[in-house]
DNA sequence: ACTATCGGGACCGCCCGTTAGT
DNA sequence: ACTAACGGGCGGTCCCGATAGT
C-alpha cells in the first residue's frame, strides 16, 4: 500500500528532523513547530504520529538503542580471538560516534532526559546493563583462560566503559581538540598492559 | 554597610536557589519565577543582580570553577611525592563530586550550555586546558624521573581525564549503581600498573 | 471552504479591534491581550495570523493606504474639468477623515511609527510621493492651459498638502473646535484666488 | 546655596535627557531607567524631582510652551508694520522648528499625549487659543485698515495655522524632502496674494 | 493522513515606582 | 539630595496540544 509507505516516510522525516533539532538546540529549546518545519509537515502530522514531544524523543532513543544493539551483535559475531575482542572494544566507541553521526550531542539529551525522566532512565539502563554484562563476561573469560590477571571483572568493565563515556562526552564538547579515536585505543592499550599476565606479554 | 550585606545575601540566595533548580529541572525548565520563589525574592531583585537567566548561569559556573581551582591548588600543595600525587588524582573526582554536592547534575547543564553557547564554552575550556596542562606536567615529571615509562604525556593525561569525566557522568546518572569512588581508584591503579617501570614496581 | 472564511473573519476581527485599540490607546499602550479580547479570539489566533504586533500594525496601514488609493482614483475618474478637480482636493481631506472613521487618531500612530520605523516610513512615503506627483501634475496642466499662473508646481503642491495635513492633525486633536471641512474649502479658495489668472477670474 | 544649584542641575539633566529619549523613542517606549541613565543619575533622583514619568513630560511641555510664548512676544514687539507682521508669521514656524532643535519629534508626543490626556490637552489648548486669537486680531487689524480684504478672520487664521502645522509635521517626518522654510514663505505669500486688496498691490 | 486554525497558558524580560539607607 | 535594592506586575512572544475540516 502506497499510503502506508507515505505515512511511514512522514514519520521518519519527523524523527530525523527532530534528531537534528534536538542535537543542535536541545530537547527543551527545540520546538515542535521547528521540527515540523524542518520535516516539511504540519503540526497536525506530528501529533498524528506522536502523542507528544516526549514520545517522539522516546521513540528516537529507542531506535538508536536498537541500532546500537545490532551493531554490537555484529562486532560480537565477527571477532573470535579474545585479545582481539578486547581490543575491538576500542572500535565500539568509534561505532557509537559513527552512529551518532554529525548529531552527536543527541547523546547529551539522552543523558539529560534519563536523569529527569524515569521512563527514559529505564529504557536506557536495561541495554546499558546488558552492555556491562557483555563486557564483564568478556573479561571473565579472559581471566579464566589466564590471558589477563584475575581482577574484579565488573569493576574493570565499569572502568573501561567510563573511559569510553568520558571520551565520548569530551569528543562531543570539543571534537577537534584531539584525535579521540587514537586516545581511545591508546587508553585501552595502557589498561591492558597493566592487565596482561607477564607470561602472555 | 547593612545594605551591602543584605544585597549580597540576596544575590547568593538567588544563586543557590538557581543551582538547585537547574540541577533538578535543567536550565530551560527552571523558570526565573521559580528561582525567585525558591530564593524568596522578587523578579525585580533577580534582574537587579543579573542581566538574564543566562548571566546567572554563567556566574554560577564561574563560581564553581573558582571553587574547583582553589581545591585543586590545595591538593597540589599538600602532596609532594610523585606517586602520591598521581594517586591523589583519584580524589579529585571525589572532590568534584563533593563540591557539586547534592546538585551534581548541574554539571550536565554546564556541558549542555558549553556545546551551545560560545561564551560558556570558552569559560570552561580555559580552566580545562589548565587542568590538562597540570596533569601533563605531572606525568612528564614522572617520566623524566624514571618513575613511569616514557609515553605521550598529553594523550595519557587525556585518558585519565576522560576516565574521570566518564565516571562523573555515570555517577551522575546512576549514583547507586556502584561505589564510584572505588571504581576511580581502581581504574587509576590499573592504568599506573601498566605505566610504572618494572624497577619501581 | 467554511474554514477559510472563518479564518479571514478572525483576521479581520483582529484588524478592526486593533484599529480601535491603537486609536484609543496608541500603539504601545494597546496590548495584544486587549486586542485579542476585543476581537474575541485567543492569543494563539493572533500569532497565527500575524508575526508580531508591529506586523499587524503594518498590515493595518497597508490596507488603509490601499483604501485611500482606490478612493483617490475614484475622485480622479469622476472629475474632468480642471477647476473642479482642483477644488475637489478639498473633499479629499474629507474623504480621508471619512475613511478614518471614528478612529481618526490612528493616523497619528502612522506618523509616529513612520518616524521610528524605516519600513513603515517607506511604506508611507511611496504612496505619498505618488500623491504629491498627482497634485503636481494637476497643477502643471493648469498652468500650461493658462488657467492658473505659472509657479513652482511642486512647491505649490506641497503647500496644498501641508494645508491638508495640518487641518487633519488639528481636526484630530480638536474635532469640535471648527468645521474643518469648511476651513479646508475656504483655505483652498484663498490659495487659488491668488493663483487664477485675472482673465479667468 | 550650592546644594540648590546642584539639585536644579540634576533636574535639568533629567529634563534634557527625557526630551531626547521622548523624541527618539516616544513617550511610552522611553523608559524611566533609560532617561536616568542618559542623565547620569539614579532612579531615586528621578522620583525625587518628579512624581511620575507623566509629570516630567508635563513639565517638559510646560517649559516648551513658556519658551515659545516668550519667542512670540519678542516677534510681536519687534515688528510694527502690518504687512511685515503678517509675513513674519512665516518666521514663527521657523522659530518653532528652531526651538525644537534636533528633537523635533517631541512635538508629535505633545500631540499624542494631548489626544489621550485631558490635562495635557488643556495645557496645550490654552496657549493655542491665545495663539489663534493673536493671529485673528492681526488679520482683523489688517482688514479694518483695508490692507487686506474683508474675510472671516478666525477661519483665515486657522488656515494659516493649519498650513504651519502641516509643514511642521511633514518636516518632522521627512526633513530632507524639501526646504520647508522656503515652502512656508512661499505658501504664505500665495495666501496673501489672494488677500491683498488690488489697491495695495 | 494531513492541514489550517485556534485555545490557553507560561515564560523572560522589563518597567514603574517605593523604600531603606547614606 | 541621591543611591542601590527591591516589589509586584504586566507585555510580547512562543509553545504545546486539540480540533474542525478535507
Amino acid at each position: 500500500m502506497k499510503k502506508r509507505e507515505q505515512s511511514q516516510q512522514t514519520k521518519l522525516a519527523l524523527l530525523e528532523a527532530a534528531e537534528v533539532m534536538f542535537a543542535t538546540s536541545g530537547f527543551e529549546s527545540a520546538s515542535v513547530a521547528s521540527i515540523c518545519e524542518a520535516a516539511g509537515v504540519s503540526k497536525g502530522a506530528f501529533y498524528h504520529h506522536f502523542t507528544s514531544k516526549q514520545a517522539l524523543f522516546f521513540e528516537l532513543m529507542q531506535r538508536w538503542l536498537d541500532n546500537l544493539e545490532s551493531h554490537l551483535k555484529e562486532i560480537e559475531a565477527q571477532q573470535t580471538e579474545l585479545p582481539d575482542k578486547l581490543l575491538s572494544m576500542a572500535h565500539i566507541v568509534g561505532e557509537v560516534l559513527e552512529i551518532g553521526g554529525p548529531q552527536l550531542s543527541i547523546y547529551l539529551e539522552f543523558w539529560n532526559q534519563a536523569i529527569r525522566d524515569k521512563d527514559v532512565y529505564h529504557a536506557l539502563s536495561q541495554p546499558f546493563d546488558e552492555f556491562l554484562a557483555f563486557f564483564t563476561g568478556l573479561l571473565e573469560t579472559g581471566m579464566e583462560s589466564g590471558v589477563i590477571k584475575k581482577a574484579d571483572s565488573e569493576m574493570l568493565a565499569r572502568v573501561i566503559i567510563s573511559l569510553g563515556v568520558g571520551l565520548l562526552f569530551q569528543g562531543l564538547l570539543d571534537p577537534g581538540a584531539a584525535d579521540w579515536d587514537k586516545v581511545t585505543t591508546y587508553g585501552l592499550n595502557i589498561l591492558f598492559e597493566g592487565l596482561y599476565n607477564e607470561s602472555s606479554t
